[in-house]
DNA sequence: AGCGTAACTTGACTGGCATCAATTCAGACG
DNA sequence: CGTCTGAATTGATGCCAGTCAAGTTACGCT
């Protein structure tokens, strides 16, 4: 039986199975599809039609936007345990409005839009939660028009830096860069190249030191200080 | 009774509103505040406890973030029809995420979020309407993501411009602003200044004319020319 | 280990936008 | 009808960040 999959029970604790019933979890758990991917590979591409949604259960997912003069944006990174592409499932017009590509070795579980529709409409638990789960990445989406247009660079990396911590109760902390420099540049909006200039400049001011992709903050408030 | 009002129906039109049961609907009526504001007024301020949203009936609504510098940025123009401050309804942490103030006289009811919730667990329909209510939302903002991080101001505001058209198939069109320009510009995250000389120049080019706050478009494709 | 490619750094230059400041324009209101 | 206040324009100046280019480091792979 599916159920004795070992990653059966990652998957139930996402918002979208953790409220239905189990015959109804094992319906879509028998019209899943689960695949392994290298890195670098193209998963869905925007425009094309959405029939599916997507959970990832091992390695992250870059999602981006082609915009008209071809320049790509980063929209967010998916890691382990969330889905991607489900939020076109409840719109009428229903073409992935992003592009998915793997930065590392992958393993995904895709699940039809058709059937979680059926379910949900009979389970309004779920609807529920789901609705909790789509205010908040609304409210990120707020989050992050707010970083994009602060002024200057710096600052947008500064407060880049602070929302990778869990814990901001500390003084000082030690932060490892989740991804390539490149890929934070262009999730901020900027040129790898000012990345760099700032990284460096802080490093120089003491504000940050940088060993690798280790950064040490010896003090928040210093870093925050430009803020005020 | 209180569906005798001349609002009721405009209400019932709204996706929170269409798929419940008249009973609940009636619920919802007799819980609801109906209220009139001036022009400029505070609605919501960021930060307060949540306990009800907003339909606009009349008017447009402002709504924007103070950020950490005092910079007010405008999240989004609600028009007559357009609820506000419903999102945050589905989270537990439930302050509001944005200020919202009045830009002419207008017309606002407001219902009781937690009344809402309970209507809603019963109803699976309106919650999937909801969903895709909500998903419309995260691509417009996904959308602004894009416009927000073009490269130059001139093109931003070129996409304004198109933006604002319901009926894109003609090709010589007049816009009439529906916004004073300094409003027009904080959308844009650029100065008024900056806005007031772009227009000046494509005036000047010949891609637009300006009478007023009247626009004459003489070329979409001329317009839209630098993004090829 | 060593090769090759991609990531990152650093420098010089340029342009676009913000800022400051002064003036003109438009609308609200008595 | 005139005054007053905020909106919009226009000019001058400075700086931040993008671009191009060259060089260095880090890393995967056989």
């Amino acid at each position: 039986m599916l159920f004795t999959h070992p990653v059966v029970s990652t998957i139930l604790r996402h918002p979208f199975f953790e409220h239905l019933e189990q015959p109804d979890q094992e319906r879509l758990i028998a019209q899943s599809h689960e695949q392994q991917y290298a890195s670098g590979e193209l998963l869905i591409r925007q425009g094309q039609p959405a029939e599916r949604f997507f959970l990832v259960l091992k390695g992250r997912v870059k999602l981006y936007r082609i915009s008209a003069d071809g320049q790509e944006k980063v929209v967010e990174i998916i890691q382990a345990g969330q889905t991607f592409a489900e939020a076109v499932m409840f719109m009428q017009r229903s073409e992935y409005p992003v592009c998915a590509e793997t930065l590392e070795p992958v393993q995904l579980i895709s699940f039809p839009n058709r059937l979680m529709l059926t379910l949900l409409e009979e389970n309004p638990q779920s609807c529920l939660h789901l609705l909790g789960h789509m205010s908040i990445r609304l409210h990120q989406r707020l989050g992050e028009l707010e970083t994009l247009t602060l002024q200057n660079a710096t600052q947008r990396f500064a407060l880049y830096l602070i929302q990778q911590l869990e814990d901001r109760s500390q003084e000082t902390v030690d932060i490892e860069l989740p991804l390539p420099k490149r890929l934070i540049a262009a999730r901020l909006s900027m040129q790898p190249e000012t990345l760099s200039r700032i990284m460096a400049r802080l490093n120089q001011e003491g504000l940050i030191e940088m060993r690798g992709r280790n950064i040490h903050i010896p003090s928040i408030k210093c870093l925050l200080e430009p803020f005020a």
